[in-house]
Order: C-alpha cells, then structure tokens, then sequence
DNA sequence: CAATTACGAAACGCACAAGTATCGTAAATG
DNA sequence: CATTTACGATACTTGTGCGTTTCGTAATTG
C-alpha cells in the first residue's frame, strides 16, 4: 500500500474506518450491480458513510472504483493465504497449480473479482481504471512468469516458448470461461487448465 | 441469420436499408465509446435515421445493441474470408493456427470485436446481451474444437485433453491480451499461442 | 476557549440520455 | 383515391445519478 505523507494534520481528523468502509462497500456493490448500476448512494449507504464523507476523500466515481480495486488487491494478498500460498519450496509444476487455482478462485469468489469483472469493459474508456487494471495484473504476473521458467529449467517444459505467452493462455482460460462463457468454474479446471501444458504430471 | 415471418405487410414498408446502417453504426459507436457513453441519438445521426426509426424495429437500447452483435456475426462470417478461410483440406496445425489467427483479428481490428469488448462487462446483468455474447462463442466453438480433436486424432496432440478446455487456453490468451493487458497484438501472436501447445511444429 | 476540519443527514442543482409524441410527407395496398 | 404504415425532424417528458451545499454537531490542535 502506498501512503502518502499529508499535511501537518488540523481540525478533526479523517476515520480511518470509514475509508476501508467506503472502499469494501465500492468493491461489493460493483461486484452486485455491475459499473453502470453502481450509485454512490448505494455504497455511502452501505458503508454507513455519507457522500461528502467520499467526496472528501476522492474527487469522481471511477477514482473511488479505481481506489476500490487497489483497496481490494492489498486485502487479498494476506488472504490468499486461506487458499495456501504457493511456496518456494513447492514443486514446480505443484506451485504452478496453486497459483492459477488462486486466480480461479479470486476470480470466481471475491468482491475484487467481481469488481474486475464489472469493470473489464470500461477501461478502454478510462484511463484511472485502466492503470488500476495494469497494477492488479501485473501483480500476479511475475509470480506466474517465474513458476513456468523454473518448469522450464527443470525440463519439465519447452524452454523455447515465451513465458509471458504462457501465463496469457493460463488466465486467459479463467478469464475466458468466465466472461465470455459465462459460467463460474471449479477448482478441477485449474487443473485441467494446467494439465493441458504439462500432460497427467500435474500432482495432488 | 434468423427471419421471422411478419404480417401480411400493409401500408408502406421498412427501409431494410435502415436497419442494416442502424446496426452498423450502433456497432462502430458502440466500439468507439462504449456501451455506457453509447448514445442512441449518436446511432441515428450516423446512421442516417431518426430515432422513432429505431424504436419502431426495437424496443430498448440493449436490444438494439443485442441486434447489432448479431448482426455484427452475421456480416462477419462472409467477410472472414478476406483473412482467408480455414479449410477441410488444411493441415490440422496449419487449419488451427488460421482459425485463432481469424479469431484475433477480428477481435482486435473488426466492429464486432470492438463491440464485445464493450459489452463484455454488460453481461452480468444483462440477459439479452448474455444471450448473444452466447451465439457469438457458440459460432466459433465446434470449429476450433474440431481443429484440435483432428490434431488428437493425428497423434500431434495429447489425446486425454479436453478439447473444450484447450480451445480456452487458445481463446482466453487473446481475450486476455487484449481486455486485461490493454494490448492490440499482430498475428505473430496467433503463431506463438498455437505454438505452446504444439511446439515449433506450426507451420507456414 | 478559539479555530479548524470531519461527520451524517438531507436537500438540491443540473446535465444527460432513454423513450415518446407530433407533424408533414412518402410509399405501399385495394 | 382512401387507408395504412413508415419516414425524418424536432421537441418534449421523465427519471436518474453525479457532485454540491447547508446545517447542526463532533473531534482535534494551540
């Protein structure tokens, strides 16, 4: 998370609750009623906040959808853990599993994958969202690169294909079975996502 | 295309022209702005009509948006031949690198492509473009299957994969690329996302 | 205690866009 | 020629939601 150091600090200051509170609701009513649908009436309500109370803090809408996103990624890197976090000490090709699992589930299963989902179709638009975007992909996409190298290294994988290229068609499965095909796959897909570029060496 | 047998017809007919450039421009406008910045007075003004013109042929902005999608497919399907069709006669590495190659073009640089990846937020709640985001993924999909399965049955391809799930992979890499990595990639990506699966032994 | 800033509640201004209505005209049928 | 339906142009109605303002109160500093 990226603080920013403020003014000396007068007055009475700003509840630090109400802007996780603010932020947790954004997620959640994005994720319920999609971008368009989504007032801030609705999320000031949810979050028991009132409008100036959002407006003090973030000048439109889509900087606090935007914020919302950013909010949401710091929250589900400590809970990735409820998954398990895939270790270095993992198996290669085990740790990949995991990690394209976590995806999946973040994916299918959390108010920050709702949220990407609501506003996958508006960031060619918006230029906030579009970076908030980036910084959530390119999060998980070096944990991912480096998995499919180390597969590589132990010859477990063709070390002549891009890496990059490799995480594409990993998430972009997920992705796809999701947004476009609509449906909300299983853990068994991470598997058999997985299984497609490594054949039946996909463990547990 | 689907026709439905209307009234005896009195009176003075529907410019079928008007139809199709309504559905053309509510394609471009939609793939220029958005669905949300979309406006139905935008769509009449470009396509020459008025608005009452409109509605006299749909009842709401989503139908028509629905309409131009599968209008979109429609006019698609003919026009995919400029790239060059993906024949019976191919070889089955070569066949399926045409038909992803087809896929990615049309998504990145086509009218319809820009539209779905305006609409593909939309989705969730809106059952009439779910419903034709269907038809566009169904359309493509037993082609792409039958590719891979003839890779299978030719011994190039693991046989105990999915084919469902492997057309995923190839699909949600360009999906992927595109909405959530925000890139435009050329051809040469279509090469390198068949080439995961079937090592250098792509051709052409 | 004075000054400053935050808070919730409520109301408001305002722009914008979906969908409708009106009107004079055009194209079809019988 | 009478009837019916479509057309473009234009104006209109109506709802909605962003962002602001006001107000009485609370929390902080000096």
């Amino acid at each position: 998370m990226v603080t920013v150091r403020t003014a000396p600090a007068r007055g009475r200051p700003r509840r630090a609750e109400s802007t996780d509170a603010i932020l947790d609701a954004a997620l959640a009513v994005l994720a319920e009623r999609g971008y368009r649908a989504m007032t801030l009436d609705d999320v000031a309500a949810r979050a028991r906040a009132s409008k100036p109370t959002m407006y003090r803090r973030w000048p439109t809408k889509v900087a606090i959808v935007a914020a919302a996103i950013l909010h949401g990624l710091d929250r589900a890197n400590p809970l990735a853990a409820h998954v398990r976090p895939a270790s270095r000490d993992d198996a290669p090709a085990a740790r990949l599993l995991r990690i394209v699992e976590n995806v999946r589930s973040a994916l299918v299963s959390t108010p920050l994958g709702g949220a990407i989902r609501a506003v996958i179709s508006e960031v060619a638009h918006e230029p906030i969202l579009a970076d908030a975007l980036r910084v959530v992909e390119r999060s998980r996409r070096p944990i991912l690169a480096g998995a499919v190298r180390a597969l590589q290294e132990a010859g477990a994988f063709d070390a002549r294909r891009d890496p990059d290229t490799v995480v594409d068609l990993l998430l972009g499965a997920i992705y796809f079975r999701v947004l476009v095909r609509q449906e909300r796959p299983g853990p068994p897909f991470s598997r058999e996502v997985v299984a497609v570029l490594l054949g039946d060496a996909v463990p547990r």
